[in-house]
DNA sequence: CGTTGGCTTGAGAGGGCTCAAGGCCAGTGG
DNA sequence: CCACTGGCCTTGAGCCCTCTCAAGCCAACG
């Protein structure tokens, strides 16, 4: 299972084999069972997650009482909210497990002293970082550019199987759109 | 005006001074007039920005070919499109000047190198990228759970000096609304 | 086999858009 | 220094995309 994260990094930077166990040995194997919550809404985020097998969401409840999520996380990403767990402040967010969800938790400190021992661990979380920047600020491009039936289009073009992955009405709170629009426009697009 | 930067470096990271000419030396001080392109859609982008003064914004044409702002950036500010950048790809945004302003412009080449020599820049960049990352979300989160008038009221009351700065037509369209509505908002407060 | 959660359907409503026109101010050239 | 022009902001009418609310249906699960 571990070994995803080791390969992970070794997309970005070396990593000497020898290190490999000291590196993972600063992370804490969990399991999350569906419809779990990693991190709790209003509560200090101390951990960031890396996915080995399964899918994450992140959510908060608007200001109508609904759940609006506003990322989804499957293997090899990292998800928390770094607002949270930098600053070590509480969250706006719960991240909940969409699947049986495996991970590798890593605290605040943890990652300080990992990343002091391993400074090329700074340039693969640079970059994942910024890949991660990028990809919201895509995101927000299609969401200003494009209609809801544009929207659900796109995304299941891009991603087909990961759409059938979830469920709809989590999809449609990621799209931003309520579950009855989304169903319209899919019977309209059956048609 | 070069200092700005070593200052900026020194909050997340150690610099010794006597290495800032060396790091300074790697970057190139542009001017830019009111207007002007930066970097133009659809051409390679090629440089990162540090503006020293000023204010840039970064949009994109839309289907309809109206200009969608989907990010500003003002001292201290670090701006460009890092999905281009990094992967030397050509670029959908145009990054225009709002105002004249003055930045530090680094290539790609140039900043891997500086990266390499000043190791500790990657640890800088890595903390850049995670507030901008951590930041465009919780832009996300604002326009998923705000009306335009709520929209347009968190941002008076959190960036009033900022809101005055800019054109309203910029404005509106970085909210994601047209200026027509924008300006009824604003007549409806006014009341 | 009954209950519950998720998906679908449809009618009605409204927030925000489009289009078109008018007014105001700043910058430019004479 | 003044007139003119073009850009920006405002106003209003009409419309459409997407939401709300309410009901029905189906599959999964205890």
């Amino acid at each position: 299972m571990s070994e995803k994260l080791i390969e992970h990094f070794k997309k970005y930077v070396a990593i000497d084999t020898q290190h490999e166990t000291e590196i993972l040995n600063f992370f804490q194997p969990k399991t999350f069972s569906k419809k779990a919550n990693l991190i709790n809404e209003n509560t200090y985020c101390k951990l960031n997650f890396f996915i080995t097998e399964g899918c994450l969401r992140m959510f908060f409840v608007n200001q109508k009482g609904v759940e609006q999520t506003i990322q989804f996380a499957i293997e090899n990403w990292w998800i928390t909210d770094y607002f949270a767990f930098e600053s070590q402040t509480k969250t706006e967010f719960t991240i909940q497990a969409v699947e049986a969800t495996n991970v590798l938790a890593i605290d605040y400190q943890h990652q300080e002293e990992l990343l002091g021992k391993f400074p090329q661990l700074e340039r693969y979380f640079r970059l994942i970082n910024q890949r991660a920047y990028a990809a919201s600020l895509l995101r927000t491009k299609y969401l200003y550019d494009f209609s809801g039936e544009e929207i659900y289009q796109h995304f299941y073009e891009n991603y087909p199987e990961f759409a059938k992955r979830i469920p709809q009405h989590l999809l449609a709170s990621y799209l931003n759109m309520t579950p009855e629009y989304l169903s319209e426009i899919k019977k309209k697009l059956r048609s």
